[in-house]
DNA sequence: TCAATTGTTTACCCTTCAAGTATAGTTTAA
DNA sequence: TTAAACTATACTTGAAGGGTAAACAATTGA
C-alpha cells in the first residue's frame, strides 16, 4: 500500500524538470546531485519515463534529458503508472481467478475494493506537475 | 500500492463472520475449510485480529471465534490497520527524515500525497461490513 | 577520424518481506 | 484426564525492492 522509491525519485525528477525553462536540457549528473538520487540508480529508472513519453532523452556531448510535455498535461498518476504499472488495490483486481467468489458481481469485497481504486486513481490523476511548482 | 494476502483473507474472515447470528462461535477449521485459507495461515492471522478487537477467540473444546461487534461497526480500514498498520502513500509520510525537503510545508509532493492519503483512508473507512451482506 | 562525453542495456548482488509451514504449548469442556 | 481448539514462536522459500557494475552506443567537436 505505498508507492516505490523509484517512483518517489521519479516525482523529484519530474518536478525538477518542471522547474527548467521549457526544452531545457539537463544532463544525469546534474539531476542526481540537486535531487540526492544514486547515480546509477537514475540511470535505471530513466529510461522507463523516456519510454513512457514522458521526457526525452539526447545521448552525446551536451546530451541529457529534456521534459516532454508541458507540466500541466504530466500527473503524479502517469510517473506511477510509468513505473509500476496500473494501480491495483488487491490482485483480485488484476486477475478475477484471484478472487475468491471470482469476481463481479457476487464478490461484494471485489465490488468495493473496485470503486475506491477508481477513485483513488482519479485523485492521482488531478494533480498535475505544473500543480506543485511555486 | 497493494493491500497483502492476510489482509484480503482477513476480509473473507471478517464478511463470513458477519453473515452468521451474532455471537456465534466459529472455530477455525470451519473459517478456514469455507474460505479457502490454508489452516496454519489462518491461525496466524486470527489473533492480531482479536488483539485489534475485531473479533473474540474462545478457547478449548466447542471453542471458535465470534464477530466482537456489530458488522456495522467494522470498516474495511479497521481490517487493514490491524493488519498492516496505518496507511501510509510513500514513507516520507511515515518519518520526515526520508522527504527530499524535510517535509511540510516546503515539499510540494508531499503534500498532495498526504492530501490523497486522507481521502484514501476516508474512503476505507467509509464501507462498513454490513454494507457488504446480501 | 578520434576521443571525450553522455545516455543505454543487461546483468548481478544483497537485504527485506510476503507467504506459507512446522512444532510445541496452553486452555477448556466433558 | 483427555481431546478439542486456540496460541506462540520460529523456520523456509521465493519474490521484490534497492542499489551497483561494466560493457555498449550515440553524439559532438577538435
Amino acid at each position: 500500500m505505498q508507492i516505490n522509491q523509484a517512483t518517489d525519485y521519479s516525482f523529484r525528477v519530474v518536478l525538477y524538470l518542471s522547474t527548467q525553462p521549457r526544452g531545457a536540457v539537463v544532463d544525469a549528473n546534474t539531476i542526481a546531485q540537486t535531487q540526492c538520487i544514486p547515480m546509477r540508480y537514475l540511470f535505471k529508472i530513466m529510461p522507463t519515463l523516456t519510454r513512457a513519453g514522458i521526457i526525452t532523452s539526447q545521448r552525446g556531448v551536451g546530451g541529457g534529458y529534456i521534459l516532454a510535455k508541458d507540466p500541466a498535461e504530466i500527473s503524479l498518476l502517469d510517473v506511477i503508472e510509468a513505473i509500476e504499472g496500473p494501480i491495483r488495490l488487491n490482485r483480485c483486481l488484476i486477475d478475477e481467478q484471484f478472487c475468491s467468489k471470482h469476481g463481479p458481481p457476487d464478490c461484494p469485497v471485489h465490488n468495493a475494493l473496485a470503486g475506491i481504486q477508481r477513485r483513488l486513481t482519479a485523485e492521482f490523476d488531478k494533480v498535475r506537475f505544473s500543480d506543485l511548482l511555486g
